[in-house]
DNA sequence: CTTGACCCTATAGCTAGCTATAAGGTTTAG
DNA sequence: CTAAACCTTATAGCTAGCTATAGGGTCAAG
């Protein structure tokens, strides 16, 4: 017969490193399920651990909860959801691409206001607050 | 005689293109300021629209409200503020260059990830969810 | 004289992923 | 038997820079 371990939320926390509050965050978003005994425990499944531990892997990806949501919807119908992993994966490289590239230009937009400023310091006009600042021009 | 031109809320919006409500906000934070007329609207000297466009070509360098504030501060002691803005914007690059490199060893590992995946599928465990995802580590 | 365009304050909501708190019920160790 | 250590729900708060809404007062044109 097998013993089964209805786990309290306090231990799937000790042995997964994520907060209770936490955990509670993750059921009320259907990421983990649990039943209740009559003390209105929450009662996990051993599997819950592995579940757990799935979210915080995917995390450590860069994938949001609202992501980790739709892969554990597609497991859940049964399916493997790998390659919708691998879509998403190659979604945030591209994301991530854009981002770097919108930042290194824009700290070399920064570096030019720097040396600019560094070279030839703008004459103050009547009522600036700061020159250096006034010289930005307004984008809009 | 000068013709003092009090200007309202909705003339400051129009003329620097600044929501009324984010204009209300900033005067909230002190970076602007206002008489009140008997109507008890608020009145707004012509420098404020300066003021405003000064605040927003601040942000367009990646100045927070806050710095702006402090910025501000300094010009309301009656100092010039360039050498402040000149170290802040120093800060902003560095922590730019920062998060790049981040971001960039960041991409890496996700190509890593996708690239492992692609040319070798992990087999599944028993249990698993993503075989993919199941394979990362776990980062205490 | 009324209608619409303004203005006011105060509060709630947005993003994301939580944490913290209040106000209580349960269980377990001593 | 009591106190600590759990558990529960519900709500508020955090970041930043706002926007949106409710519920009102004021003002200018026709």
């Amino acid at each position: 017969m097998a013993v089964i371990t209805g786990l309290k939320i306090g231990e799937v926390s000790k042995q997964t490193g994520v907060a209770v509050g936490a955990l509670r965050y993750y059921e009320s978003l259907g990421l983990i399920q649990s039943e209740r005994g009559e003390n209105s425990y929450r009662c996990y499944g051993p599997e819950t651990v592995q579940q757990v531990q799935f979210i915080k892997k995917a995390q450590t990806l860069g994938f949001s909860l609202d992501d980790i949501g739709e892969v554990l919807t597609v497991h859940h119908q049964g399916d493997v959801p790998c390659e919708f992993v691998q879509s998403l994966l190659q979604d945030k490289i591209q994301q991530l691409e854009a981002q770097i590239q919108e930042m290194v230009a824009f700290k070399s937009a920064l570096e030019q206001y720097r040396d600019t400023w560094a070279k030839d310091h703008p004459h103050p006009q009547p009522g600036d607050i700061c020159p250096l600042i006034e010289t930005v021009p307004l984008t809009e």
